[in-house]
DNA sequence: CCTAGTGTTGCACGTTTCTGCGTACTAGCG
DNA sequence: CGCTAGTACGCAGAAACGTGCAACACTAGG
């Protein structure tokens, strides 16, 4: 990446975004948080940006506080993420599902990351337009508005073709009795085709999913590699998904 | 390699991967960096790029940039998209290509409009998300990262299996001798396809189009229904086109 | 066919810019 | 108050840069 670039990119990830955290943007983009770091001086020192510990923030404070309370709401999920992109590993292919949360994921990838994604979710695959190694497979398909995913006869046949290392699945509840559940059926059952075309499965599990459930049961818990969650593992709701042989894995 | 030609190919560069990195471009052509720095410093001069350390850039990031080429004559694609919008009859099936001005006509549908409606651009469908009473089929493929949709053998696969009453169709390019063109072979080829599944094609032509011309051809002026665009008809541009038998449409 | 003129190219040189690393300092947190 | 993570600063090496110059090719006119 040109130095020129990383300029224009910090900005535009200050405006859109409302913030840099400079570790998360060098490690995103495979910069060194050095020239991150100098980068965001000399934009602060030109009255581009503000400085502040641990990364910076738009000029006006009008926007910060927005951002801020943007910030907070999102961390949750980004913790989340950043432990599910680490499932993507170089080289592999990763199937990722629809949702808030996977989309998180896909923006929490690595920049030079090499690797194959297929995705049944539009917005997802918009997003990863952003990361130029990654190959990005889009399944096509009846569209599903409440979700903005794809489904259907179209889209089991064009996963019938294809086969992942892992899938990175995203539901509304991870319940000890009900399992990993969501709120439509045909989507539970695009999820299901979704997950037998991967070696691995692990959920996408922020702490307000913890110990809900929906309508509809996409799988039991015990038929996923792992569940990755923010929760502490010693928190009371983790230990009764544990205790019904959920595979949990705490994010970091 | 002509100098011209290498000046041509630096300017390519620069519109399609919006960058070019001296170094690479020299090692990827079998010329010397520095002829390649000179003609960038040449061409920076003339205000035709702008000169970073290790490359150059589009002089207005807008120009490549896909979020930010949003807003570049947002009044004229709009005239255009709610014409090209008029031609998606209710109750009947339309392919929308994908881009900026595909976009405009997304949004641009009437809100409560029922009508399916068959893209190959993940920002598109998930603009369609937002009118209940489309539905909404989305063909799956490899993303191409620089505009925003699928293309490849899932693609023409998944394409075979539609017809459609309607194509509007987006490029970069309408030019008298040139005719419809864009910046990508397989994004030409894939357009083509799209074309020959529809009864009728229209093509989206903003003013900044007419008489512009991209290094691939999708198809002949006169091989499409009507080509919709802002531009008077009674226009130099416009009156060269339809001296060189492009059905114009103008938009009220 | 020769020659002067023009434009392009590669190379050498000194300069500027960028980057990574070591060191010492500081903010935030328990 | 001590620990950790983040930070600023300085420095040295690497990379990219612009400039001047000489070699070369290509053209036009004699």
């Amino acid at each position: 990446m040109l130095p020129a670039q990383r300029r224009d990119e910090l900005l535009r990830v200050l405006r859109t975004e409302g913030r840099v955290v400079a570790k998360d943007f060098a490690a995103r983009h495979g910069l060194s948080e050095d020239s991150v770091r100098r980068d965001l001086r000399e934009m602060a020192a030109a009255g581009l940006c503000q400085r502040v510990y641990g990364g910076a923030l738009p000029v006006s404070p009008a926007v910060v506080d927005y951002a801020g309370r943007q910030g907070v709401a999102v961390e949750n999920k980004d913790r989340v993420a950043r432990r599910a992109a680490a499932l993507v590993r170089p080289g592999s292919t990763a199937i990722l599902d629809g949702g808030t949360t996977a989309l998180a994921v896909a923006r929490a990838l690595p920049a030079d990351l090499e690797a194959t994604v297929v995705t049944h979710s539009p917005t997802v695959a918009a997003a990863l337009a952003e990361h130029p190694a990654v190959k990005v497979l889009v399944l096509g398909g009846r569209l599903f508005k409440h979700s903005v995913v794809t489904s259907g006869a179209l889209l089991a046949e064009a996963a019938a073709g294809i086969w992942a290392d892992v899938f990175l699945l995203g539901v509304t509840g991870v319940h000890p009795e009900a399992g990993l559940t969501t709120g439509d059926a045909e989507e539970a059952a695009t999820k299901r085709t979704l997950a037998s075309r991967a070696g691995d499965t692990y959920v996408l599990a922020s702490a307000e999913k913890i110990g809900a459930a929906s309508a509809f049961r996409v799988l039991p818990l015990g038929e996923v590699t792992g569940i990755v969650t923010d929760v502490p593992l010693d928190d009371p709701a983790a230990r009764a998904l544990l205790d019904a042989g959920a595979p949990l894995v705490a994010a970091p």
